[in-house]
This record gives structure tokens, C-alpha cells and sequence, in this order.
DNA sequence: TGTTAGTTTTTGAGTAGTCAAATTAGATCC
DNA sequence: GGATCTAATTTGACTACTCAAAAACTAACA
């Protein structure tokens, strides 16, 4: 059974694989990730690699095995489902779910995980928008763009959020940017550095930096 | 911040003082409990010694000190609210609801448990009617005698069952022997070895060892 | 091509917990 | 008073992580 700290590795070494888009991750990254020094990252991801969790390409970066990603979907199921519970039952904000959920995770049965998933009535997705792994390891996410790539004019919905920073969800809330929410993008210029939104129903607008917006999902219906 | 390590140590020391009603806890009782060689529980409590938490006699064993007491009752508070949350919210067995609690309660913040508490409905007893205490760590037992130590012939009711073993609990369950439950003592006999009660409503009776029976708290109403 | 900047790896050391096995201290019993 | 039994302690070693700092590699640019 893998130790709760192999299983945060591996959990942040798919996020960010999936987050950069390309191959595999540098140490850096992933260093800077865990918040450990990049020495400490190394050895871990040798070990990673002896018990067959990753792929390890010496100075190039780690890219996870089928095993490898199997773990980390159990682990985002964990979290996610977690998330939801915190939020939904015990009435958590959502800008703080994380952190609890993050410790957590690495607790529980498979037991406890099934049982809590009936009882929130198996959903699909977090408080954040993320899609939550079936038992079975399957994920399905919705079609969506980062904000910052619409069109100006558009009418967008909100489906999901890449961050996990209490301030800046706090921050998104008081806008009225979060999963469910309807907006028209009004102004998006990488130039200026800002994505101007107005909320559909209350009409109060909101500019946000280029980057931020980026790390918001939308749907263009 | 202790270690999950140190709370545990701590929670067993707690629960062998007040089971063994004498003053100091020896090394091979601490070592038992918690499942470690007699010189590693030497080891830990030397430490526990110099943080304050034990006060530790050589050669004897060691008592808590009224900080160690403290964290105690947070642990069992944690546990315990835990474990009524296993069984009264995702429907797990009373049989089944240690070992889960005894890895979530290391992994909860003070926030979670006060917002499961207050979602539990502020409940005062756990499944094995144990109770909880409150958070600012106060504790109050009913009055309770050993089931081994009542006159044969008294009607009493079942408040509290002092063992966490899986494969004891479902027995008991089965006798109908849990909290709430009203029985009259047919014959106690330390000689025979034997207690045994009739169940009040449906009228069966069940027969269980004399030990076992010590660890089965009781009201005589 | 040679220098430099940035990343990665190596090395040596530390912390928290554990065990096995040797040793020591107490109690008990003739 | 010794012999003996048991519980307790000490010792040395191991695992799983971690860091700091030195060394090595890569890439990129003059």
C-alpha cells in the first residue's frame, strides 16, 4: 500500500501533467508543487519509478505509468468526493474545502469513499467544477474553453474552476464566478491584461487578470 | 502540533488508566495496547516525558499529565463523534466503525469536528455508548455498573459496551445486546464462569462469559 | 567555442518512528 | 542470601521522509 506521501506525488504529478499539456514534468514543477526542495523531489521520484508509480527521464521530468494514473484518479475521487461533502453537508465554503480535503484523502477507506459517494448521491463534479472519477476510474469532463480564449460578446457559463487558492476562490465568489453562473464576455485583451465578464441575471460586470482567466472554464452554449 | 503518533500513544494511555483504575500504565500493558515492542514504547515515552504530555516513572509506567489528559479527550472526542457520524450518517455497522475512526481522527481539523458535532445534533454518546466529550473537553458518564456485578433477578439497561472488537460487537448485536436495551439478569456466576440475561421484550436469553460480561456497563433503574 | 544561467542530481546529515537482541533491575521464592 | 523469572531499558540498525549545499549537466547566447 503506498504511503499518504507517494500518493500526494502522484496526485500532483497528474494534475500537473494534465495542467501542462505536454509530456512530461520537470522537477522544478514538480518541486515547487510539493513544496519540497528539488533534491527531495528527485529521490522520491526515483522511488516512484523502482515501484513502477512513474516514468522517470533523468533531467528531462516524470510522466506517470498506467498504475501510476490509476492512483492518482483514486486519489482525485477521493479528494473531489471529500470536497463535496465538506461543502454540501457540513456547510463549508467553498474557498476552504481544500485544505481539509487534502488531509483527509489520505484517511479514508475505499469503504468509507463508496458509502459517502451514495450518500451525496454519486456526483459528477466538486465544488470547484472538477469531474469526480467513477470507482471504477473513469473520468468525464464537460467540453470547455479557458475564458481567455472566447470571443468578446459571447455568452458563457461558468463549469469550472483550476484553482484551489482560498483568496482568489473568495475572490471569484464575491464576483459571482463560479460552476452553474452565466455571463457575457464583454472585453478580453492578452494586451491590457484583463477579461471583462457581466453577470447575466444581476447585469454587475467583473474584470479579472488575462492569466486568472485563464484557469476558468467555461461552456459557450 | 503532536504527531499523529504522539495522539495515539496518548488516547491509549488515557483509555488503559481509567480501564485499569490504578494509578500508572506499565510498559507492557502501553506496549500491547499499541501494538509495538516493550523498548519502543520505552522509547515514546521518554519523549512524551520531555513534551510534557506523561509523567513517566521508570521501571513502573507512566500517568498523563493534565495536558496530556486534554489531548486525550480531543482524540476521543474525535473519535467518537467519528464514529457516530460512520454509523448514524453513511450506515456502516457498529462492528465496523473502529478501525475507520481510529485513521480519520488524526486527519480532521478542530473545524470539522465542531461542524460534524453541530450537524450530528450534538449527540452524547457514541454507537458502543461511550460518551462524547464536549469541546471544551469536559466528559460525563452516566452511572454504570459491570453487568458481572448486578443481583441476579434486577432488571437493567444495557448504556455501554467497552470493547471495540469486530467479531465481539456483531455477537453482542445479535444477543440484542447494545445500548438502550432492557434485560433482566437471570444468574451471574464468577465460579461457572457465566452471565445471562433474558432480553425484555422478545424474551430470549443469551449467555456470555463472565470476563466478557465486566465489560458490558449497565443502569439499574 | 566558451561562458553563463538555470536546472537537476548527488551527498551527507537530520527527524520520527520502528524492531531485535542484549542487558539491567525488581520481585519472588526457596 | 542467592537463584530465578519477568518486566523494563539500552543499544545498534533500519525505513521513509526531509533539507542544505556542492557538483554536474543542458541550453542558450555572445
Amino acid at each position: 500500500m503506498p504511503t499518504s506521501t507517494v500518493e500526494q506525488y502522484i496526485k500532483i504529478i497528474y494534475t500537473q501533467q494534465e495542467h501542462l499539456e505536454k509530456g512530461v514534468v520537470p522537477m522544478k514543477r514538480l518541486s515547487e508543487a510539493m513544496g519540497v526542495t528539488p533534491g527531495t523531489a528527485t529521490t522520491m521520484v526515483k522511488h516512484l519509478s523502482d515501484v513502477q508509480l512513474v516514468t522517470y527521464h533523468p533531467r528531462q521530468g516524470v510522466l506517470l505509468t498506467a498504475k501510476g494514473e490509476d492512483l492518482a484518479l483514486r486519489m482525485l475521487r477521493r479528494h473531489r468526493l471529500i470536497e463535496a461533502f465538506l461543502e454540501q453537508v457540513l456547510g463549508y465554503d467553498w474557498s476552504e474545502v481544500h485544505a481539509d480535503a487534502e488531509r483527509l484523502e489520505h484517511a479514508v477507506s475505499d469503504k468509507f469513499i463508496d458509502k459517502l459517494d451514495r450518500y451525496l448521491g454519486y456526483p459528477e463534479v466538486d465544488p470547484h467544477g472538477d469531474p469526480i472519477p467513477s470507482s471504477s476510474g473513469s473520468i468525464e469532463s464537460a467540453v470547455t474553453v479557458p475564458l481567455n480564449t472566447c470571443t468578446p460578446g459571447r455568452r458563457v457559463r461558468i463549469v469550472r474552476l483550476l484553482d484551489d487558492d482560498p483568496d482568489f476562490l473568495v475572490c471569484m465568489k464575491d464576483y459571482m464566478i463560479f460552476p452553474g453562473e452565466d455571463f457575457i464576455l464583454q472585453e478580453s485583451s492578452a494586451v491590457a491584461g484583463t477579461v471583462t465578464v457581466e453577470h447575466l441575471r444581476t447585469r454587475g460586470s467583473a474584470t479579472v487578470g488575462y492569466g486568472l482567466a485563464g484557469r476558468i472554464l467555461v461552456a459557450e452554449p
